[in-house]
DNA sequence: CTGTTGGCGACCAAATTGGTCAACAATAGA
DNA sequence: TCTATTGTTGACCAATTTGGTCGCCAACAG
């Protein structure tokens, strides 16, 4: 039940995104050092996003990646969802149609909860909520912004 | 975000000892053939659970193995803690002190939300409480139980 | 003592994870 | 148009995890 470090790393991705919204196009070299990625599997981590329609890319000087839809418009359920796939802990619950005996199993009706729960969370927060937090810690701090962007990480 | 066989063919065969609760050591030859699970792969599932306190195991002839606690004494959650480990969906969640920084860190505080709603789930059903979805749903089909012992599988 | 049954460690193939690297495409600005 | 800059793509790789199998040993009933 581990969520792999493209799920980790993409949301920091989004969220160093969220944080620098309305600055035009960010540069992949900035989110990798703030990120502490490596720049060419941030390259991988990015590309899913933009196929998804989540960020748009601008290439050559002066380019750089930004969100396409507002932060508030962006849940974290859609972000999973592109980054690692379907959210359901079994197979057979996200495709039911290939298990034609699940409804005899009541195992599968567990795991359906437990995909309702993980799923409650991750839809009813957006990645504004992440922004607004972010800011909010760095405010208890009475440390200034800028010298907390690259804080932003959870684990190596 | 996956659960791996561990946590899917374990539940399944803790399931199959609640459902014969009472009748003394279960073989594992008989466990394997009912959930579809080679016997070779089964004494590794069952070596965590015994190693638990969950089971207890019989060896030489009459022998076989037994839930050690009352079905409606087991909780969903201790099992899949025994199976896949700590249910945190990143580590930084289930050892904190490992990461000095997770406290400036926002994305922690969500994966915690996400672990505490599975949790929740997990912690609030019993063994028992499969058992008895399991009987519900065979007396559903008006079909006699000992047809239907196999069908507790979820998916391959 | 013998047959039955679980315990355990070695071993293995395949898939997944977590990357790196090099070549290529697009674009802004001189 | 040339060039430096920046993102895109696909090939490739090592390490780990997953999902097992196999063989030998330990325990126990009769």
């Amino acid at each position: 039940m581990k969520l792999s470090t493209k799920g980790r790393y993409g949301t920091r991705v989004l969220l160093d995104l969220g944080l620098h919204w309305g600055e035009g196009p960010i540069l992949l070299k900035d989110i990798a050092r703030r990120q502490e990625i490596s720049l060419p599997y941030l390259e991988h981590l990015i590309a899913p996003l933009i196929a998804g329609g989540m960020v748009k890319s601008i290439r050559g000087p002066r380019g750089g990646v930004s969100l396409l839809k507002r932060p508030e418009e962006i849940r974290l359920s859609e972000v999973i969802q592109l980054l690692e796939g379907p959210i359901a802990p079994v197979e057979c619950v996200h495709n039911p149609e290939a298990y034609p005996r699940s409804p005899l199993c009541v195992t599968h009706d567990i795991w359906d909860e437990v995909r309702r729960a993980i799923d409650g969370v991750l839809e009813s927060t957006t990645l504004q909520d992440l922004v607004d937090r972010q800011k909010q810690k760095w405010n208890l701090e009475h440390l200034p912004r800028h010298e907390k962007q690259g804080a932003t990480w959870e684990d190596a």
